[in-house]
DNA sequence: ACAGAAAAATAGCCCGAACCCAAAATTAGG
DNA sequence: CCTAATTTTGGGTTCGGGCTATTTTTCTGT
């Protein structure tokens, strides 16, 4: 059951989905995710239909395979906030410094992936389930960081900002990347425009959920 | 094309779309969104299986026909408000306004769907959807308002934080309808919870956007 | 080393939503 | 009353999602 099991089982499971994925999300960018049915990737994969859905239950993860970074992310950075750092601070630092490795997890991509998405109604949908399951784990570390009576609405209300703030820029940096900029670029453009918004929230949440 | 022209044959649509509209929406709330197919609500509604995917081109639609309610609400009131007023006041005034008068656009409805909504994720996800467009139309609405420089994300950040602001409140309001409360509790507990989550944003956009 | 257990991959099926088209029924206007 | 426009109908397809029984591959204990 442990990951170091370096089973032969183990090693052909993960090629196959890694096969799989890799495919898919071709096949995705070349023709446009709608337009490429889960039978094409089967065959296309040299795997049957069914393997495909057995590794990939919904069509939109075939696209989207890192949906438990996106969504726990924010959490994880607000519990493993420094003595003395309040959760805006410490989601301002982590937003800045995935901009600066060009981290996919705010938004940095190839044009061509950036384009699917936007052309892809089922994955924007898909997306924003995943910010909204974001939302949810950030609300839950909020709670647990401060303690807050039942009926608070607190917690709720700054998870809810402060991934709208993350989710604002994330749209920002897809935009830019659409247009065709070179990643440098946008980072210092996603640079500017974080200090701004981080900035505005500051005089409403600089307060809340300081360790 | 006018509204006013009482033809019969836009009175024969009118009724038409009701009468399919209400037979899904019983039927929804008997059995649930899922389980009820679009050929039993054309059966049930004696009309063939294409008329209802003429009127409702999408399944979710059936449920959620107030879509335009929804997405204008907070752009118009940004839009109407009297001089010397901040977005941030005029949201705040008709959040509270709506809950006064129990208006379905914060939350307000029958427990049965509020459960039909919670347990479906084909409408949770066209709820989220709704949001979206919601917090475009307030991002355009607040661009008009305070003409920015093109690049500014000032305005569909303030958006992003409104709608927010809105949508957990809305969450709110349905969880405790879920719950079973009475409306006139749930309006008390969402004033009070609406006075917080304002005023929590108070310092932040208090300035902002003020006709 | 091998047989039996466990797990994964396969083939083939059904169902429902969404979409399309040609034909029939209904209404509006001359 | 008759024709044109529009709505409704019936029948069809495609695709995603789901299921089950069966075969193939990997693992384990003797």
């Amino acid at each position: 059951m442990g990951a170091m099991t370096a089973g032969l089982r183990e090693l052909k499971k993960r090629q196959t989905r890694q096969m799989i994925s890799d495919t898919a999300t071709r096949l995705f960018m070349e023709r446009g995710f709608e337009a490429v049915t889960i039978a094409e990737i089967a065959t296309a994969a040299q795997v049957a239909k069914m393997t495909v859905t057995n590794y990939f239950p919904r069509k939109e993860d075939l696209a989207l395979d890192y949906h438990e970074t996106i969504t726990t992310a924010l959490a994880r950075t607000v519990a493993d906030r420094p003595t003395g750092e309040s959760a805006l601070t410490a989601l301002r630092r982590a937003y800045l410094a995935a901009v600066e490795r060009h981290d996919p997890v705010v938004g940095f991509s190839s044009p061509e992936f950036a384009r699917m998405l936007a052309d892809s109604p089922t994955l924007t949908a898909r997306l924003r389930e995943l910010h909204d399951q974001r939302e949810e784990a950030l609300a839950d570390a909020l709670t647990t960081a401060t303690a807050p009576t039942p009926e608070d609405p607190t917690p709720r209300a700054a998870a809810a900002l402060l991934t709208a703030a993350h989710r604002t820029l994330f749209h920002h940096v897809q935009t830019l990347t659409r247009a065709g900029r070179p990643d440098e670029e946008i980072a210092t453009t996603a640079t500017r425009s974080a200090e701004k918004v981080f900035d505005l929230l500051e005089p409403s949440l600089g307060g809340y959920a300081v360790r």
